[in-house]
DNA sequence: ATAATAATTGAATTCGAAGTAAATTATCGC
DNA sequence: GCGATAATTTACTTCGAATTCAATTATTAT
C-alpha cells in the first residue's frame, strides 16, 4: 500500500500568482516545498545537497518553491541523521586574559570558513568542567577545542565517544592528544637572550598560577636559560595572570631586590607591572628597569606600553587547531599530533634589548 | 500487531557484574538504556525530564543503566521534537573593540545559568550578515542577540519566523523591536557637565563610523549639551573605534585647534588619543588637556590610563537581554520593549572634573 | 474486599531531512 | 526504432528523544 504520508495543511492557499507568498507562522519543511513544487521530499533534500544528482529543471522548480516559502533546511534534523552537527565546542577558562578573546575570534574565523559553528563555553570555576563536558557531549559536537585543563579521566571520556579534541596551549603529559602550542620555552629564551645581551644581570619573574602549565613552562624556560648563561637565579612572584597581580608582583619583587629586568608570564601582568613601576616607583622604563611579557595582545603593542613580548601566532595556531579537528572528523583514525609554533619576538620600548 | 521495534545489537554483552561496562564506539541511545534497564524507551525519556511522573524505583533502575552505559541524552534529537534548541545566536560585528568580548562573556554567563548555549557569529564585513542570518535560521536557535545593524527586511525575516531578537546597543527606529541600550546621550551629558564644571571651554570629538548609531548618539549627545550650555560647537574627527583612529584623531584635531578636552566615542580611541598626546605632543594629562571615553573597558580603568569614562553596566544589560529573549521564548506574544540603562561615570585621572 | 481514583508505564507516533534501493525516464549506439 | 546503459526520481526508512493515549498498577475510600 502506497499511501502518501499525510502532512499538516498545505501551504498552497498562499500561492497567488503575481504576489510573493507572504507565508508566516508555522515552520516550513522540505515536505511543504516538495508539495508546492510537485515533487518528492527526497528531491528537495537532494537539491540542497551540493554534489547531488538533480536535473536543472528540478533544481529550478524546487529552488523557486523554496524561495517562495522562505524555506531553510533544518540543521538540527540534518544533524540527527547525518551524525554531523557542524558544531564544535570551544571551552575557555579565562576570559579576562585579553589573549583568549583573540583566540576565540580567530578560531571562529577559521571554523566558519569550513561551515562549522562554535558553541561557546566558559568556566567560571575550574570545577564546572565536568558539567560543561556533559553539555558538550549532549550537543553531539563534532569536536572540541580546549583552552583549559582536563583530567585523564575526562580525556578518556572524549576518546570513548570519539570526539576529536585539541588542546590549545596545554600539552598534556602521559597521553597522546592533539595539541597546538606556542613554544613557551623558546620564547622565554629569546627574551632572556635579548635582555642579557643588552647587559641585564639581575631579574625578577612574575608568574601565573602554579597549576598553569603554560606558566610553569615560561618560568622554567626563563630560569633554565639564566642558569645556562651562568647568571644568578631570580626571585619569582606568583600571580594569576591578572593586571592586579602584575601590580602586586612589582611591590613584592622590589621589597628586597632591585632587578634590572622583570619578566612577566603574560602581557596583562606586564602591563600592570609597568604601570606600578611608573606610577608607584617613579621609574623610567626601560632606562631604570626593563619589562617583558608574553602573548602579544593588542593593548600591549599600543604605544602607551610598547611592550617587548613574544607574540603568539594566534591566527596560525587557530587555523592549525581547526585543521586538526577537521582532519579527525573526516578521518577518525588520524593519529594525535602536537604542533608547536614559535612565537615572534616583538622588541618594543619596554626593555633594552640588543 | 505489537512487534517491538528492532534496534541495533544489544549492549548487553558487556554487562558482566562486578566490572563497569567498558562500552565504546557506537553511540548509546535511550533504547540501549531501556533495554539494559528492562523498561521502555519512554520511561528512560521521562527519567531525564525534570518534573515527570516516574516512580523512584524506576528512576533508580534507569539511572543505574544510564550510568553504566555512559548515556547522555542527545540534545539534537530532543531539539527536533521539542522545537527548542536551547541555542541562541550571538552576532557580533566588531571584535577588536574590547567592549564586545566583555559583552559576550556576560551574555554567556547569563544564558548558561538558564541552560542555554551560545552559538557565536562574527561579521568580518557587514555584507556577511545575510549569510549569517541564514545560518542562524538553519540551526533553529531559540533567539538571537545582535550587536550589529539589520535592515528592516532582515528584521522582518526574524519576525516571520517568530525568532526572538534583541538588539544590543542599537535602537532601531521605525520598528518596534526589543533592545537593550546604554543611555549614550545621558552619558555624554554627564561627561560634558563634569568637564564644563571643571572649567573646560573648548572641545574636540573623536567619533566612530558614521553608520554607527551609537557613535551618532554619543556625538550629538555631547554636542547638544554644549549648545545648551552656550558653548561653541566642537570639531569632530571621524574614526572607526580603533586605537589607531584615536592616534590619528589627535593629529587632525590639533592641527588647527587647541581644545582643552578631547571626547572620544569609545575607550579604545580614547586610549589611542592619550598615547598620542603624551608621546607625540608631550602633553600632560589632565593638566594640559583632558581626555574622556565611553564604555569602561578593563584596560581603560588600569592606572596607566585611568580614563574618565562612562562605564556601561554590561552585566545588567546582558542579563536584561537574556531575560527579554527568554520571556519571548516562553511567551511569544510578549510585546517588544526597549530597556535603557544609565552608564556609570567613572572619574579617573585623565580629565579634570568637578 | 471492592469500586473508584490516582499514579505509572508502554506502544506507537512525531519532529524534518537524508540515505537506500527500487522504479522511472533520458540518452546513446547502431 | 530498439535494447542497453546512465541519469533521475520516488517511496520508505532512519536518526534519537519526547509525547499522547491507552493499559496497567497502586492507592484510597467505603
Amino acid at each position: 500500500m502506497t499511501i502518501m504520508k499525510k502532512r499538516r495543511g498545505p501551504s498552497l492557499e498562499l500561492v497567488r500568482p503575481g504576489k510573493a507568498a507572504p507565508k508566516k507562522g508555522p515552520r516550513v519543511t522540505s515536505y511543504d516545498v516538495a508539495e508546492l513544487a510537485g515533487v518528492s521530499q527526497s528531491a528537495v533534500s537532494r537539491c540542497f545537497k551540493p554534489g547531488a544528482s538533480v536535473s536543472k529543471k528540478m533544481r529550478a522548480r524546487v529552488m523557486k518553491a523554496a524561495r517562495e516559502l522562505g524555506y531553510q533546511p533544518n540543521a538540527i534534523a540534518r544533524s540527527l541523521i547525518t551524525r554531523r552537527s557542524n558544531l564544535v565546542g570551544v571551552i575557555l577558562s579565562d576570559f579576562t586574559n585579553l589573549h583568549y578573546p583573540e583566540v576565540l575570534f580567530e578560531l571562529n574565523q577559521s571554523f566558519s570558513n569550513r561551515g562549522v559553528h562554535i558553541m561557546l563555553f566558559t568556566l567560571r570555576r575550574e570545577r564546572d568542567i565536568d558539567e560543561i563536558i556533559e553539555q558538550v557531549f549532549q550537543y553531539r559536537v563534532d569536536g572540541v577545542v580546549l583552552a583549559a585543563t582536563l583530567l585523564p579521566r575526562q580525556i578518556d571520556a572524549f576518546e570513548q565517544r570519539h570526539i576529536p579534541l585539541v588542546f590549545f596551549n596545554r600539552n598534556i603529559q602521559d597521553k597522546p592528544v592533539n595539541s597546538v602550542c606556542c613554544d613557551q620555552i623558546g620564547g622565554e629564551r629569546m627574551l632572556i637572550n635579548a635582555l642579557v645581551n643588552a647587559g641585564h644581570k639581575s631579574f625578577g619573574f612574575i608568574a601565573g598560577p602554579d597549576d598553569s602549565l603554560v606558566s610553569v613552562q615560561r618560568t622554567t624556560g626563563a630560569r633554565d636559560r639564566l642558569r645556562e648563561l651562568g647568571l644568578d637565579d631570580m626571585p619569582v612572584f606568583q600571580g594569576d595572570y591578572s593586571y592586579e597581580s602584575g601590580l602586586e608582583g612589582v611591590k613584592k619583587l622590589l621589597l628586597d631586590h632591585t632587578p634590572d629586568a622583570i619578566i612577566c608570564a603574560n602581557d596583562v601582568m606586564a602591563m600592570g607591572c609597568m604601570d606600578a613601576l611608573r606610577r608607584e616607583y617613579d621609574m623610567k622604563i626601560p632606562d631604570d628597569i626593563s619589562v617583558v611579557g608574553f602573548d602579544g595582545v593588542a593593548p600591549a603593542l599600543w604605544s602607551g606600553y610598547d611592550l617587548t613580548t613574544i607574540r603568539q601566532p594566534v591566527k596560525q595556531m587557530s587555523e592549525a587547531a581547526v585543521e586538526m579537528i577537521m582532519a579527525r572528523v573526516d578521518q577518525p583514525d588520524t593519529p594525535p599530533e602536537m604542533r608547536v609554533f614559535s612565537g615572534l619576538m616583538c622588541a618594543g620600548a619596554s626593555a633594552r634589548t640588543a
